[in-house]
DNA sequence: TCCTTTGGGCCGACCGGTCGGCCCAAAGGA
DNA sequence: TCCTTTGGGCCGACCGGTCGGCCCAAAGGA
């Protein structure tokens, strides 16, 4: 089953790396089935041997690539926190898998920033549930962190892990887009600075 | 003449907010322009006789929202530098009128976090003009308050400006979509509370 | 006062072209 | 032998854009 299937999966695999692409290029449905076979060197045909619709193959591309991320994320919180770190250098940690991440697949998070908002389209069930999967992973850390008292329990946890995802996020694809000479490394530091109170000072209303 | 075109602008008007809600719904691409036209109660003709094209009814709207956009912000850093705030003050004030835009028009902040990153599009020129607009008001004040020595001048003003701009845009649209029961005050804090250091202690890598 | 013209705004039927999805015989490959 | 891919023809729904014609308030004219 595994051996036999590899072709097949090899076959997959050029499919969604094609999509993802295009896709985040164009937006879903300037995409053409015909496009992504095209680019991924593979007859039309082959697209509805592999998967039931273009729907499908989108959705599926959305988990994988949501899967990998949520991995990665988890892995950096863990190797802190198992070398000694605090819930506090996870979280660092975290930004900068976030970062590494979107350096490597730029596309996808792309792709997933266009689609994550909108209601009203197909997968938007499929898309809540991984959006909940990654915010999770910062929630706990987030929560274990306020437990530990490393962090004040004023923390509203859940809109800090979204901010702290949406910021992650938004920097590393402008960062992208419109300041490519930048290095990983500074677009971490300017994040860090500022969650350090770098642009501290600001008050919270009464 | 003006009297005249009243009626004209009415169209264009109900046309532009038929729009902006099919398009950050659906997409771009996906959204028909009998769709919009039915939306606005107007006929399809009537939408050629308004733009060129689907696309240029599309560009103008995006010029018309970013342009109410960089308002608010400017009026809202300009009000508290007036009242005798400090530029760390204006950016607190910034950050609640971005919320309170993106409260009143969020399909338009969907739209434009969805179709910003793009590549291959059309309209890629405009919005990265428009993008640097709403960047260019959070630059100066950023700008202003390194020079007041309000802030470290290890703040890297083009990053932080921009990774501001994306956690309010995505704070807001996590709101709207996740968290619809909060309130704007309690979103406004948790980012307030972020940026005063309270998940603090982040280090800067060497 | 009544008829006529003007011209901006709008309507909606229509057309050319596109695209997702289906089909299938034949070839390739493990 | 069985799974997978090829490649390309075909269909039919759909969509952007066009265009001739309608509407009507305002101006002009006798």
């Amino acid at each position: 089953m595994d051996t036999s299937s590899t072709r097949r999966t090899t076959t997959r695999q050029k499919l969604y790396q094609a999509a993802v692409t295009l896709i985040a290029e164009q937006g879903f449905s300037s995409t053409t089935v015909e496009e992504i076979a095209e680019r991924a060197g593979v007859a039309k045909g082959t697209v509805y041997y592999n998967f039931r619709s273009k729907t499908e193959l989108f959705e599926e591309l959305l988990r994988h690539g949501v899967t990998l991320l949520t991995a990665e994320l988890q892995r950096a919180a863990d190797d802190t926190v198992e070398a000694g770190g605090s819930r506090v250098e996870a979280l660092d940690a975290m930004i900068r898998a976030g970062l590494t991440f979107i350096d490597r697949y730029p596309a996808f998070t792309q792709l997933y920033v266009a689609e994550l908002w909108r209601t009203n389209r197909s997968w938007r069930p499929t898309l809540m549930a991984l959006r909940q999967q990654v915010v999770a992973v910062v929630e706990t850390v987030l929560r274990d962190a306020v437990a530990k008292h490393e962090l004040s329990e004023d923390v509203d946890v859940p809109l800090t892990a979204a901010a702290l995802v949406g910021m992650v996020l938004v920097s590393a694809l402008d960062w992208q887009s419109f300041q490519p000479e930048r290095s990983l490394d500074e677009v971490h530091d300017a994040l860090a600075l500022l969650l350090q109170g770098g642009v501290g000072g600001l008050r919270a209303a009464g």
